[in-house]
RNA sequence: GCGCUUGUAGCUCAGCUGGAUAGAGUGACUGGCUACGAACCAGUAGGUCGGGGGUUCGAGUCCCUUCAAGCGCACCA
């Protein structure tokens, strides 16, 4: 798997050290610690390939004017073939020009890795779980679970390409307060087909899908629940109920391209007393007391800004210890190096309570990331609409993927930050899916699939090129278009690295753009044979890129549109 | 009151560990198809980077302060 840009800027790396050494031995810079400096890629390509900045970085300890130290040390620089040339620009920086040898490697790279240029090995060795969604299985997905389904999903394939062993979760809340909620909600609709006049429990579930549930219930089981015991009768809906619900969640969640490793229940937790023993495990570690009859975790010994309930007077766990336990399973049972959870900003306040408490249960706190996600708000005309899945008034994930097609609906939530906050109108969503970026970048795939069938068609040769000929592509476009490909790695790894998939859709974006405009600008058809062959080449490995990132999001790319 | 996130063009957003003249999309206006796909490209207009201090050769980026918006601060999950 190559990465020819970066192999490039660690050669410029390289060759500053040995010219600095190289420069001091002659003399011709004072003996002082080479300073630590940057290799940057200029935004503007008049500035070179490559920038440095140590004449800036060491100014002060050589005791020298920046432009002055940057012009004795450029003097010793040894080039290798990769560069053409290194010159020094404005008040010191040394700028770097690849030579068209390196260019022509960089589309060689594309081509020679196929689907799996991009994939880099940093995290070899390294067992990840990525944990996302897990939105409560009492009810519907909404908006925010299409961001951090997408949000979730990309991290985790990012970290695969950058070679970690990655585990997709979804945590299922099978068990607790709010399936006692879901249970009672049931039981209300249920009662209320057979005539009762049963009051709906006012902090229940009121979406309709609830009381089509226990419509569906009363149609295949009958009236039998109505004179039950009120403990049976919940259980009885919920145990017909919840598996459906959580079927319809893996249906849409995959039909939204997200498809789990492992969906892991709360309840199995329960069951295997993995709660009670994490409950233990804290209390022998001195970190627990009781009080009020309920049992507390000493949390402001861990950072904490109070201390917080295990265990709850009536003998049921809270949520905290729940989770807590979840971890030690992650970490200790299961073993991961790193936990990375997608949680919505709304949970913020719980994160340094939990990572507090893995460093109570003797797990590094900072081996568990948590990824927060700003909230998305429905807005309509301008407005905001509350969303509450409580009283049943979010739009759907199944409504959204009604409306708006999975690509254009997977590019648009991976558009953003995840730390960005966002409003979003499905009027405008729905009326503007056309203006969706993400078909400007299958646009550009189906361009260049076009094109090569035509060069095809009059028998040119579009695949099995030798080495390309850099020489060939010479114009500011096809040197844009090109360092654009060699990027894709870089781009990934830093993708997963940030946790930060939404760069991945800008980075398609900016190829899009950048091919378009070596489109127009160059014909590749009528030129002469040497030019032809490069330039369908550069299409080949832009094709080629165009699928690996699309594919990286799990969007199509169609050959014709 | 405390904490987290955000504030950049009319609107939606980029701006990589501080780098060279702050960018893109969209909207407005203007050009470009008898040449490989015009779902494209090019140009014009639009900015006190929320305000104020500070650090630095250099600040949209770092520090302090202040204003505004969203979200938290349960024996809920």
């Amino acid at each position: 798997m190559h990465d020819t840009i970066t192999a490039a800027k660690l050669a410029v790396q390289q060759i500053i050290d040995d010219a600095f050494a190289a420069a001091q031995a002659a003399g011709d810079l004072p003996a002082a610690d080479r300073s630590d400096y940057d290799v940057e890629m200029p935004a503007d390509s008049r500035n070179g390939d490559f920038s440095v900045n140590i004449a800036f970085k060491g100014a002060k300890t050589l005791r020298m004017a920046p432009r002055a130290a940057a012009e004795l040390l450029v003097r010793h620089i040894r080039l290798s073939d990769s560069f053409n040339s290194v010159s020094v620009a404005g008040p010191g920086f040394i700028n770097f020009v690849l030579s068209p040898a390196c260019y022509g490697r960089m589309v060689d790279a594309v081509l020679a890795d196929g689907g799996d240029f991009g994939r880099t090995d940093s995290g070899a060795g390294k067992k990840v779980m990525v944990e996302f969604v897990s939105a409560n299985p009492t009810g519907p997905m909404h908006l925010g679970n299409a961001r951090g389904g997408v949000l979730g999903d990309c991290i985790a394939e990012a970290l695969a390409w950058s070679g970690h062993e990655v585990c997709r979760e979804f945590y299922v809340n099978d068990a607790g307060n709010q399936i006692a909620k879901f249970g009672k909600s049931l039981e209300a609709r249920y009662l209320q087909l057979y005539g009762s006049d049963i009051a709906f429990p006012e902090d229940g579930y009121q979406g309709e899908d609830i009381a089509a549930l226990a419509k569906q219930y009363a149609k295949s089981h009958g009236d039998a629940l109505v004179s039950a015991d009120s403990e049976a009768r919940c259980d009885a809906l919920v145990a017909f109920a919840l598996p459906r619900n959580i079927e319809q969640m893996r249906a849409v969640l995959s039909e939204y391209r997200v498809d789990y490793d492992i969906w892991f229940l709360e309840s199995t937790l329960h069951r295997d007393g993995c709660v009670a023993a994490i409950v233990d495990k804290l209390a022998e570690r001195g970190h627990t007391y009781e009080l009020d009859g309920a049992v507390w975790y000493k949390a402001t010994e861990f950072g904490g800004d109070k201390d917080e309930v295990l265990v709850k007077s009536n003998g049921f766990y809270t949520y905290f210890a729940v989770d807590i336990a979840y971890h030690y399973n992650k970490f200790v049972t299961r073993g991961f190096d790193t936990v990375i959870n997608v949680w919505g900003a709304d949970h913020h306040g719980h994160v340094a309570r939990l990572k507090g408490a893995m460093d109570a249960i003797g797990i590094d706190g900072n081996r568990l990331e948590v990824v927060l996600m700003q909230m998305v708000n429905l807005v309509r005309d301008g407005q905001p609409v509350r969303m509450s899945k409580r009283t049943g008034k979010a739009i759907t994930l199944t409504t959204l993927l009604e409306e708006i097609p999975v690509d254009a609906a997977r590019f648009y939530f991976n558009l953003r930050e995840y730390t960005s906050h966002f409003d979003f109108d499905l009027d405008q969503a729905v009326k503007q899916s056309s203006d969706n970026p993400v078909y400007y970048v299958q646009y550009a795939h189906a361009r260049i699939c076009s094109i090569l069938k035509a060069l095809e068609s009059e028998g040119f040769k579009t695949v099995g090129f030798g080495a390309v000929d850099g020489g060939q592509l010479t114009t500011d476009d096809e040197r844009a278009l090109i360092r654009q490909l060699s990027m894709l790695p870089v781009e990934i790894a830093a993708a997963g690295r940030e946790r930060e998939p939404s760069r991945i859709t800008r980075y398609a974006v900016d190829l899009a753009t950048v091919f378009h405009k070596f489109y127009t600008n160059c014909r590749v058809k009528e030129s002469d044979a040497p030019l032809r062959e490069a330039r369908t080449a550069l299409c080949a490995a832009t094709r080629q890129v165009l699928r690996n990132v699309l594919a990286f999001l799990k969007i199509s790319a169609p050959d014709a549109m």
